[in-house]
DNA sequence: TCCACCTGCTTGACACTGTCAACCCCTTGT
DNA sequence: ACAAGGGGTTGACAGTGTCAAGCAGGTGGA
């Protein structure tokens, strides 16, 4: 195999470096010197900065995608807690990434319209899911609702898992998975919904 | 009314910065000048820069734990709606609070007993509510469930408004209150649940 | 009254960052 | 043979947070 580009060298070293520290402390001259390169040669791959962290959040939001649509194949539990159990563990699974890619002050993501449309990608799965889940006679606010509903419990469950925020309040969580299953259950997300109550 | 000291000054300049750009470029040394005093000045009044994050946080959570109560208080609508409602909306209406509060980056707030203390009275506000809600002989999975449920759709709606990540996908939202109360709803978190399914 | 002290602030220096510009080697295509 | 250009280097620059010293003005005690 061909030896490592430095273009995936700074990739791998700043992912690694943003999963256990955050991205904002990154210092792209520290990684340059540890891959034993001058300061100036990761930029010959990026146009600055912001163009690693776009490259990196366009590689997770693919990953990601691909992650919510194996999810979703799923036979072993509803599709819907699959697919938000797909989230959470990709979060948790790709730290590095994640901590990037919804962080658009950092990629400014509408301005990288090729970004902009693989973060579509993965939205476009959850969408999709639902739009299929309540069929076709749906009414609009219906499918919002329960979109917004399902991306939040991922989307909040993920930030509050990986900062570890509420563990000293409501203990370590051991079993990932046992608990999206029970949110989703007592959450009624479990499957189509029947109808307002 | 006495003039506006130097501390209160900057902690304006910064929190309102933050509500528009984020916390991440934010420069002190410009905050410093746009207050017409020197580059060293605020630093009189915080230990460094993590001081002042930590001086917002502080600020943030003890308004948000004021929030939340509040919000429980309401009569006219069930009180878990409320609490989530109210949650999403401090968030809104205290952007540049909010951005701070949970970025633990910023904060260290592990390794400061005042911040972190006022961060835990805002949970137990939720803790308690769901503990009352189910009763003294719930079992504790059940209230570690619903506790996370609740703060997983509020925090991640939440996090999810303010940056608008799902505007394009799903329309702006133009009635908080109203979609809260739906997913709210929707999901089977309005009023104490009854058991598992 | 004088002097020590403290608070709020200034000034100057430091190391570190991302970025711009110029240059240099080495391969490639014509 | 030679121009072009990708990949890398070196040097400089402005901007940042931080450390250290110093300075004006007020306060309290002897």
């Amino acid at each position: 195999m061909p030896p490592a580009s430095l273009r995936d060298t700074v990739l791998r070293a700043a992912v690694d470096h943003i999963a256990e520290h955050g991205p904002d402390g990154l210092s792209f001259r520290q990684v340059a010197a540890a891959a034993g390169v001058s300061h100036q040669a990761p930029y010959h791959h990026f146009s600055d900065r912001r163009g690693i962290f776009r490259a990196i959040a366009l590689e997770g939001f693919t990953l990601f995608a691909a992650a919510l649509r194996a999810a979703e194949q799923r036979t072993d539990v509803d599709p819907s807690t699959a697919l938000m159990q797909g989230y959470v563990d990709f979060a948790l699974e790709h730290k590095g990434h994640f901590r990037v890619m919804f962080r658009f002050d950092l990629t400014h993501i509408a301005e990288d319209p090729t970004l902009a449309a693989v973060a579509d990608d993965s939205f476009d799965v959850l969408v999709d899911h639902v739009q299929r889940e309540l069929g076709d006679s749906a009414p609009v606010d219906d499918i919002r609702d329960r979109v917004v509903a399902m991306w939040s419990i991922a989307h909040g469950m993920a930030t509050l898992l990986i900062d570890g925020t509420l563990e000293h309040k409501v203990g370590h969580v051991t079993d990932r998975q046992a608990l999206v299953r029970a949110i989703a259950a007592h959450s009624g997300l479990a499957g189509p919904r029947k109808g307002r109550p």
